[in-house]
DNA sequence: CGGCTAGTTGAAGACACTCAACGAGCGTGG
DNA sequence: CCACGCTCGTTGAGTGTCTTCAACTAGCCG
């Protein structure tokens, strides 16, 4: 892996990690329980430290045990859009090509387990674990799909919002007040967050400004949110009933 | 399932069938072998027949056999967004919250085999068909949240028609001449086009005129479209490496 | 024939993008 | 220690693409 061919991530998406203590905080589990097998093996990835890119062969399928990682897609005119946020117990790897689908690389220090191909189809255990956690990534599919195809800009940066206090991408250090104030780091830049949301980083700014100015948010450093009003966040996302 | 809960189709999603004789060749598979287990069953739906919709509980899991359907959400406000076309081989309604995630409607005569849960839990051949279908969902999702998020409307359509050529969402009669000129019959309206796109039916219109004037596409009825110079539409899809 | 729906086209408007400038934070190096 | 350079984030002005609203046509079915 890490063979770097035609289309690698350009200069431009190498920033740095934004805190060296970070961990991901997907699903709320800091640390995934992996399962062993027969050609199962576990790999380490230092910050922004690329796990594939997009048409490496694809020999395993991976599971994140600690950390987080991004997976993107560039297209051949430099346009990119990050597909997934991936965290502990996310899986990711998979393809009927033969070939990666997209790129992978890792956010902060990060720790997967791959599995071979074989293993998966051999081994039940593990199938029945790639099994369950796939039709989770289908869901989450589903809603970013409607999230980028039907959503204004303001509706995205909502949703994104609530997706982070919901546990997933925020640091371990959640502060859930539930009467309705949440706080947590921020390990995205603006430009991941646009590509993430079908944005430039421009509009994503403007709508973390106009929900300041609103006051469902607050923050000073950008890496740094309170939400503090979670349900005017919540009707702003375009899911609630209400609307 | 057709429990028809809260948040049904609106009327203005229940047009008729363009076609029908009509067939789904998805993946170029009229007819998909279903693997037989217990607690499998087949299922019929007539055209425009509700299979599930979003909030049903979820009992099992789906393989279509034969026909097609479309899959989409409806926001509280009424905005629908298309997220996948299914057609044989297809696998739907996976979901890990025992509730699904969306409405599912046959878009034609269209067979079904569902899939006790548990079915698919014991019985590892049930589970391989369905690790490696969903593999390939998920490849196919990437795909659409880089048109979703990165794509123009031109580009939209012009991958849309992409897609329809190579096999998807058209009719058994797609003529394939190599020469670069293709037939075949539209089963989408071009309101479902755009839901499909993240669009407005005027848009996706547009669109299609800009195609016939520029010679890339042919047509007379707007349910029979010839794709004329597929070099050209691939260019226009915004996936040629050119550029 | 009349009514309905789907598709097309035009005109006007809105939302997000592009281009540009500026400031804050951070790491480096003098 | 401070100056410098770099990146990231923010904000403004102008532009462009897509949407919205509206009118009109064609086809279908009663």
């Amino acid at each position: 892996m890490s063979l770097d061919p035609h289309s690698g991530p350009g200069p431009e998406h190498l920033a740095r990690t934004r805190d060296p203590r970070w961990t991901l905080g997907f699903n709320r589990t800091e640390c995934f329980a992996e399962p062993t097998a027969q050609a199962s093996r576990r790999h380490r990835f230092a910050a922004r430290s690329t796990v594939f890119n997009e048409g490496d062969d694809a020999h395993a399928v991976y599971l994140i045990i600690e950390g987080g990682a991004l997976m993107y897609r560039i297209m051949p005119d430099g346009r990119r859009q990050i597909i997934e946020l991936l965290g502990p117990g996310d899986v990711f790897g998979m393809t009927t090509s033969g070939r990666h689908d997209a790129c992978v690389e890792a956010l902060g220090p990060t720790r997967v387990t791959s599995y071979d191909q074989r293993t998966l189809d051999d081994y039940c255990v593990v199938q029945q674990l790639f099994t369950e956690r796939m039709q989770a990534k289908i869901c989450q599919l589903h809603d970013h799909a409607v999230l980028l195809g039907r959503k204004s800009a303001m509706e995205r940066v909502a949703t994104f919002l609530l997706l982070l206090v919901s546990g997933r991408a925020a640091t371990d250090h959640v502060d859930r007040g539930d009467a309705g104030a949440a706080r947590f780091d921020m390990v995205l830049t603006r430009q991941e967050i646009a590509d993430y949301l079908g944005l430039t980083p421009e509009t994503v700014s403007r709508a973390f400004s106009q929900l300041r100015r609103d006051g469902i948010v607050a923050y000073d450093r950008s890496e740094e949110i309170t939400i503090a009003q979670i349900g005017r966040l919540r009707r702003a996302s375009g899911d609630a009933g209400h609307a």
